[in-house]
DNA sequence: ATCCAATGATCAGGTATTCTTACCATGAGG
DNA sequence: CCTCATGGTAAGAATACCTGATCATTGGAT
């Protein structure tokens, strides 16, 4: 019932009208002036009406000059919509929304995103973060793409890529009696007040694990946490890249019987694939963390 | 550069997503199965970017979410226009701009018009009025596409379709000595005091063109003729179509010696053609005028 | 007037595209 | 384990499309 407009024709009519002749447009659309002729009078008879007089010269009919700004109309927004999506594919356009867990996001994600607008001026990142499980569920919910965590549960239905070794270590305070220690084991810590905070599980099922028994707190909230460590309270344990170096009385000893460490690596969806944005941010990341100490190659 | 995008392939992804299956959308498309496999597959090879996901079934990837809502547009944009161009042809819609001889604008225009948006009741219609000239200028310049009107000057970028014969007679007050008669010959004519008016040319080349000469009035302004018709200032002659038979007080005696009339017709552009809406018009307009008292078969 | 250059139109031919038919791989449910 | 659904694949056929050569007409120049 309806006739189908195909782009082509109407592009040819409007390249007549533009160059004023069969011929020039023939040149302008790197075709044969036949084929712009049976374009026209395809579509011609496709509407059912001339677009163009018979006699000689490329003169528009009534109809035709009622066509051609409709015409015109349409082949604009076709390439603007051609445009917008070769520049999201060429990621030269896009959005990007990831999360990290707090360490990362504070200590690596900085300098990665500056680097990574770098090489693509145009895309906009949006960063999240949270705990590890707070960044799993945002990736299995698809509410983010990529995520940046340490993953202990198995999740088929998100794909995770290793790519650096955060090993744990003791934090206490300056005056501590442990604190000029090059490295510790697991006994030294016995009878020591242990704080416990969201980073704990990883001496779990390790031979330190009955330290975690002793634990009178147990702090999730960095800022509480390093208040407490600060105050003297006690000391704790931590992933190296989540200990907080900015405070100058804390001392990062690490633990190396058992030598105990978290992989951080790259979470991604394992069964949707990504956006041309996020694709480009995937490869980023695992090429920036991997030419970092600690990398898992 | 950038991907020519066609319209079907869009219709298809559109079709996937809203009947959520390739299966479904054949069905709606009235396609095969395999047409809308390769049909994707081709727009998104062409785009450089899948749009659905791999596995099994029919899920959107990332980039294909972003897609449809600006393949919906398009498409949107597409069948809008389509459709309004179909109007147009099929004259459900659209503009005549059209222009005619004050007599013909007043005495069978308003009846035509009335029995023309019967028939298509959603075209428009402007209609202008003027003299001869103005109506043959309007249609030359393309300020309107058809006229109403008669000829006398041989036009070849025009084209004239004859319709009606319109005699001329003799116009004066019901108490005038020439009142009663039948009919005229031009000597009953002579002495009389005539007034010219704007188609007194018609007598022009007759044998009774030495009646021009005596006229000592020349009035073009139709209000102002009958007006001095009715102040019994003179007679005129006139055309029997623009004799204002709403005057009691005048009377048209029809002219037999010599016989004189006008010729009434369609003026259309010679060269040009018309749009669909005043094709239907040009069409309405020789038929409805074929039918009536003397016509020009 | 006559030639000439330029314009579109036309037609035959080959090439691409795009549809269909038939068949295959996979996964869910009985 | 079988069956029915999904979508993907391959080969043939129909269609659409472009090209190259040729023709008819027109508007200037000579």
């Amino acid at each position: 019932m309806l006739p189908e407009l195909k782009i082509q024709p109407l592009r040819c009519v409007l390249a007549i009208v533009d160059e004023g002749g069969f011929h020039a447009a023939a040149r302008q659309l790197h075709r044969t002036q036949p084929a712009v002729s049976m374009a026209v009078r395809e579509l011609e008879q496709r509407l059912g009406e001339p677009l163009f007089e018979k006699g000689g010269k490329a003169t528009l009919t009534p109809f035709g000059h009622y066509c051609v700004p409709r015409f015109r109309e349409l082949i604009t927004q076709h390439d603007r919509l051609s445009r917008e999506l070769w520049a999201q594919v060429q990621k030269q356009a896009g959005h990007v929304d990831m999360a990290a867990v707090p360490s990362v996001a504070s200590r690596l994600m900085p300098q990665l995103l500056s680097d990574f607008i770098l090489c693509y001026p145009d895309l906009k990142v949006s960063l999240h973060d949270g705990s590890a499980d707070f960044v799993r569920r945002l990736v299995a919910g698809g509410e983010v793409e990529l995520g940046i965590t340490s993953l202990w549960r198995e999740d088929d239905e998100l794909s995770f890529t290793a790519l650096m070794r955060d090993e744990v270590g003791v934090v206490c305070r300056d005056d501590h009696p442990l604190a000029e220690r090059a490295e510790l084991g697991w006994e030294a810590l016995q009878g020591q007040v242990l704080i416990r905070n969201g980073t704990s599980r990883l001496l779990e099922a390790t031979e330190a694990e009955p330290l975690l028994a002793e634990s009178a707190f147990d702090i999730s909230n960095m800022i509480s946490l390093t208040a407490m460590l600060v105050a003297g309270i006690g000391i704790t344990t931590l992933p190296r890249l989540a200990f907080p170096q900015e405070y100058e009385r804390l001392r990062f000893i690490p633990l190396v019987d058992p030598m105990v460490e978290r992989e951080l690596g790259l979470l991604r969806p394992g069964k949707r694939s990504l956006s041309p944005a996020a694709q480009a941010m995937e490869a980023f990341v695992i090429e920036s963390l991997r030419a970092r100490p600690f990398a898992i190659p």
